[in-house]
DNA sequence: AAGTCCAGCCTTTTT
DNA sequence: GGCTGGACTT
């Protein structure tokens, strides 16, 4: 490995940073906590950090570096972009991954450092149900009644936030209330197998290492680094456990987030993780000003809306070039959803047509039961030859290492040439065979076997059901070896996970070959082609040309009387997600989940139309009648 | 049978 | 916040 001096080490890929930026990619003494808005660049700061660091053997062999994220596409995304700037063999030090996948391996690895009364069972099982209201209460009854607590008792406790405001609230070290304990010794002792949430995996991850303080001497001598991504989001399990990791310790630290992008406190974020980080860690804050995301129009108007949440908060510069279009962001009020979704398959299938915007640069945005809001869309789009789809309902499935190496492997089947597919499934099959590099050809020809014999069966096949979809990817899986892949990727190790996903991958697969063939299924399936419709809190470090916000009104944003902040976050973030162009919609009437018309108002959240009001954008009530 | 009260639902991640 | 449905009362 060649080593770069520090002085000699520039940043990778991009032209420059900003002087802030510059400085905490090379920060080797301090923790430091950056602060910036969206589009900044921050996940991009964190692998130049990791590269600079690794590239100048500021954190040499065999020390490493850990980076924390909060969902899995952000862990992959991170570990990518250092894989791609410094290559695989240097990004091999460079642990990404989720707080529950760094939790769940101590919990793995070190489960018999617990103390023998708070040892879950080696099969443990995870089941989200259990924080369910009905699950949780006949937790409670069964747990609670064991120990002699009355009827009376046990209905003091409400089911529905026993976890958090119980099970979960405090470290394990310090729990005493007796009930909690209660419901701890049936859930890990109780049960064969053992039952947990992730939010009980990260406690139980606390509690090992302050049970074992060699074992947190070894992850801080390991971990001469670490990263926190989306600070912002972090809960008080997660600081506990980054606290107990590092706090006072020689790792040095870089966490990054932005406050005005905090929409995650009804689910237990810290109210105010980024002070407590500068305390407890002596953090030197940094702040970044850049957006190379939006254009200059987008970004006045998100300062317009960060000043609202942060008086006096230092403006954004926009990096990128100035609209062509003089009309960035559009507010228009219907009178009724039909208009409403008139309006905008009329509109977007003109972008679609005339500017050519691919469909996935355009996203369709909703606060929340996206089906509410967009259903009439995606059918109007439909006539209009555009598909769109709500990304949530296979987003986890696609995001699965197993479905893309199963896709991978039908497009080679049906498509017979597709390179990348075929290096990534050459690459698969090298790195689980234990082969050296000369057996390389061996393999390629048992696959180029392997594919015709399988283009052939499926060719005969005429109806498929899920069943035969089913069996169909199981011989794939077999050809690959099952056992190497549960091997292969840990998650699948345990429980029932690896058959569902591919039971549910099966289903998704049929459903489509009832009107369409192999190829177009598998397109379709992916939605290359179609333009993708979520919620807001799903689009969370996305980044589209175009954003059609639908329903900024006070039902969607019902929570915006108790708490205009949260709510105005969520609203910085969705806008903020569009690089050149913005489009908000009311509507003075849509159907409520019983799919029955309830008029719709927007005097509540008039503040948010003042804010765009202040930035120049007016709200046009549209007339449809005029409509060509 | 008709009225009243209250809890639940909305937004999320995670192997 | 606003609506629902179930449990409960009269």
């Amino acid at each position: 490995m060649i080593r770069i001096s520090p002085d000699n080490w520039a940043p990778i890929g991009v032209d420059s940073l900003e002087v802030a930026a510059d400085e905490a990619v090379r920060e080797v003494e301090n923790n430091v906590l950056i602060t910036a808005g969206p589009g900044a660049g921050k996940t991009e700061l964190l692998a130049q950090r990791a590269c600079f660091l690794l590239q100048t053997g500021l954190c040499p062999p065999p020390k490493r570096i850990l980076a924390i994220s909060f969902k899995r596409d952000a862990a992959r995304n991170l570990k990518d972009r250092v894989e791609l700037r410094c290559g695989n063999e240097i990004a091999r030090r460079f642990d990404s991954m989720t707080f529950d996948a760094f939790s769940k391996t101590l919990l793995d690895r070190f489960r018999l450092g617990l103390p023998a009364n708070w040892q879950p069972s080696e099969d443990y099982q995870i089941d989200f149900t259990i924080n369910r209201q009905n699950q949780m209460q006949s937790i409670l009854e069964t747990a609670l009644g064991r120990a002699d607590y009355t009827h009376a008792q046990i209905q003091q406790f409400n089911a529905r936030t026993f976890a958090r405001d119980y099970l979960t609230s405090t470290p394990l070290c310090s729990l005493n209330n007796h009930a909690a304990l209660s419901v701890w010794g049936y859930l890990l002792k109780g049960l064969s197998p053992s039952r947990v949430i992730f939010t009980m995996i990260g406690r139980l991850a606390g509690y090992i290492l302050h049970c074992n303080p060699l074992l947190v001497q070894a992850i801080r001598s390991t971990y001469v680094y670490a990263f926190l991504d989306e600070f912002q989001d972090t809960t008080q399990i997660q600081y506990d456990l980054t606290s107990v990791c590092f706090k006072g310790s020689q790792t040095i630290m870089t966490a990054v987030g932005d406050d005005k992008q905090r929409i995650m406190i009804w689910a237990g974020a810290v109210r105010d993780a980024f002070n407590l980080f500068i305390d407890d860690f002596a953090a030197i804050p940094k702040h970044l000003i850049s957006n190379y995301r939006s254009v200059p129009e987008l970004v006045q108007i998100q300062h317009s809306i960060s000043q609202a949440l942060s008086p006096g908060i230092r403006r954004s510069v926009s990096r990128v070039s100035s609209s062509d279009s003089t009309e960035v962001c559009r507010a228009l009020l219907f009178s009724d959803d039909n208009a409403e979704a008139e309006y905008l398959s009329h509109t977007i299938s003109e972008w679609i047509s005339e500017n050519e915007i691919p469909c996935r640069e355009v996203c369709i945005l909703v606060r929340q039961t996206p089906n509410r809001y967009v259903d009439k869309l995606i059918d109007k789009l439909r006539q209009s030859g555009i598909k769109a789809r709500i990304e949530s309902e296979l987003q986890d499935l696609l995001a699965e290492p197993i479905t893309s190496l199963l896709i991978s492997m039908l497009r080679l089947i049906v498509l017979k040439k597709s390179p990348a597919d075929w290096s990534k499934v050459t690459d698969f099959l090298l790195r689980t065979s234990n082969a050296d590099e000369d057996a390389c050809g061996e393999i390629e020809d048992s696959l180029g076997v392997f594919l015709t014999e399988s283009r052939q069966a499926m060719e005969n096949t005429e109806a498929w059901t899920v069943e035969s979809v089913e069996a169909r990817l199981e011989v794939v899986t077999g050809f690959l070896g099952n056992d190497t892949i549960r091997n292969f990727f840990q998650q699948y190790r345990q429980g029932t996970y690896y058959d569902d996903l591919m039971n549910s991958l099966a289903r998704e697969l049929c459903d489509r070959l009832a009107t369409m063939n192999w190829k177009d299924a598998i397109f379709d399936f992916e939605g290359h082609d179609s333009i993708p419709m979520m919620t807001l809190h799903k689009s969370k470090g996305l980044e589209f040309h175009t954003v059609v916000f639908i329903g900024l009104e006070d039902q969607a944003l019902w929570g915006y009387n108790n708490n205009p902040d949260e709510e105005t976050c969520g609203f910085f973030v969705a806008f903020s997600r569009a690089k050149e162009r913005v489009v908000l919609t009311a509507s003075l009437s849509r159907p409520d989940r019983f799919g029955r018309c309830q008029s719709q108002t927007i005097d509540t959240i008039r503040p948010l139309y003042d804010l765009l009001s202040q930035a120049g954008v007016e709200l046009e009530e549209v007339n449809t009648d005029q409509m060509s």
